[in-house]
DNA sequence: TACATTAATATGTAGCTACATATTAATGTC
DNA sequence: GACATTAATATGTAGCTACATATTAATGTA
């Protein structure tokens, strides 16, 4: 099989996976390794690297040095999430955006917010509550704690005038990121906020970062009814 | 700077990251060609390459060829979710999974899935409904549409013993996959499947798979209330 | 047998070259 | 000036080589 022709990455991707699809290769099996399938396609190992890489990445296939290749036992879907400054999501709907801070003070963080870090102790925080508004209705609303330690430029900034998430996003990069998401039925403090009527489903977003291993910033954004999450199209 | 050992690509990717974060270059800003920054850092060409894959990947920075690099305008946090096999998520838990078919029968699309395929006219579907139970506790509900013109072997399977989740991800891989999560108060015939309360609040998950153009399915799962969504840690 | 050392092996990465591709800029023609 | 043609340019990809790294298998030694 081997031709004298340019291989894509892709084409052998998809050679690999219909193989593993079609059951040449099952869930469990030791695939070939790099070499011996850059062999039998016809083509250099990088390109079959490249392959391997992708599938390793979308789950399909599980790759360790000197152990080679397997397919995974367990298929899953991957799917990626794009999370947008608030502003420019709302911007992005045509909708006037505006934010509005409502309270922000120093406080030792609570045991709920430690165990999103990892930490044992509790640590200086910045607290900022806030909501985001499209054409003057609540949006989201965002409870957040942010480590002073890791970030002290932050109690400096005016988070009056700028939102903390996107001075965050703007300012500080992160190496890791936790999403945590899920339903939760409205309370009487949200319908204050949001505008949202007692039973009304809420949907949650929890969010931590870290930089390194030290943390930067944990919270819980509650968004109004009606709101829907998308993988980018 | 240009020095004479091997720079790995990830040390390249925080050197133009930082730079990126530290002001240097700014959001809109155009980075240097590939080339410009090997110079400079003494590396390859294939190198910086790698390194600005992967810094557009991650949605710092947008490449168009011939238009050079340039830093984005609004950067995004991307988060990569996890979606197993239901069966294999409730085994994870350490509990007993069962599966319920409910119902199944053939239908033409209804608009909504139209809508959700992207598709003008209606399509000869299999419509299926089935329970995943945890514990003997209903776990996840599950509306889906298949398409029989792209799957037509589903009509053959037998749904009342291996769910139509575990038989299209082990047999049909597909190239392009919507999500849509949102949370939607429970209902009265929620209540009946799920044994939830009406207004609890529900999580939802549609999604929708395709393979090329071919529309495959399209479900809307709705989980048990307390259900939590992950990134993979 | 138990444990440390060494060899073998498959994937991972870096560097190079050559060519492909998309897009913008420059040029020519009417 | 309007439009098609051509050149220039930055990223994208394929192929090769060499070496790095992690992990298993084989071997040696007390």
């Amino acid at each position: 099989m081997a031709e004298k022709q340019r291989h894509s990455w892709v084409a052998i991707r998809d050679s690999i996976r219909e193989m593993i699809l079609n059951s040449t290769y099952g869930p469990g099996d030791k695939l070939p390794r790099d070499e011996e399938f850059a062999a039998r396609f016809g083509c250099a190992r990088s390109t079959v690297h490249r392959a391997m890489r992708d599938l390793a990445q979308s789950g399909l296939v599980e790759r360790r040095r000197k152990g080679g290749t397997m397919v995974r036992r367990d298929p899953v879907t991957r799917a990626t999430l794009n999370i947008p400054i608030t502003r420019l999501e709302v911007e992005q709907k045509g909708s006037v955006y505006r934010y509005q801070l409502i309270r922000q003070s120093m406080q030792p963080s609570p045991p709920a917010i430690m165990a999103n870090f990892g930490l044992p102790e509790a640590r200086p925080m910045l607290r900022v509550e806030a909501l985001h508004l499209a054409d003057s209705r609540p949006y989201i609303f965002e409870d957040r704690w942010i480590c002073l330690e890791t970030v002290p430029e932050i109690a400096s900034v005016d988070l009056s005038r700028e939102s903390a998430n996107e001075w965050l996003v703007r300012n500080r990069p992160y190496s890791r990121c936790d999403l945590r998401l899920y339903a939760r039925p409205g309370t009487g403090s949200d319908s204050e906020i949001l505008q949202s009527k007692v039973g009304d489903a809420l949907f949650v977003m929890e969010r931590t970062t870290w930089i390194g291993d030290a943390p930067i910033t944990s919270l819980c954004a509650v968004a109004h009814p009606g709101y829907q999450l998308f993988t980018q199209g």
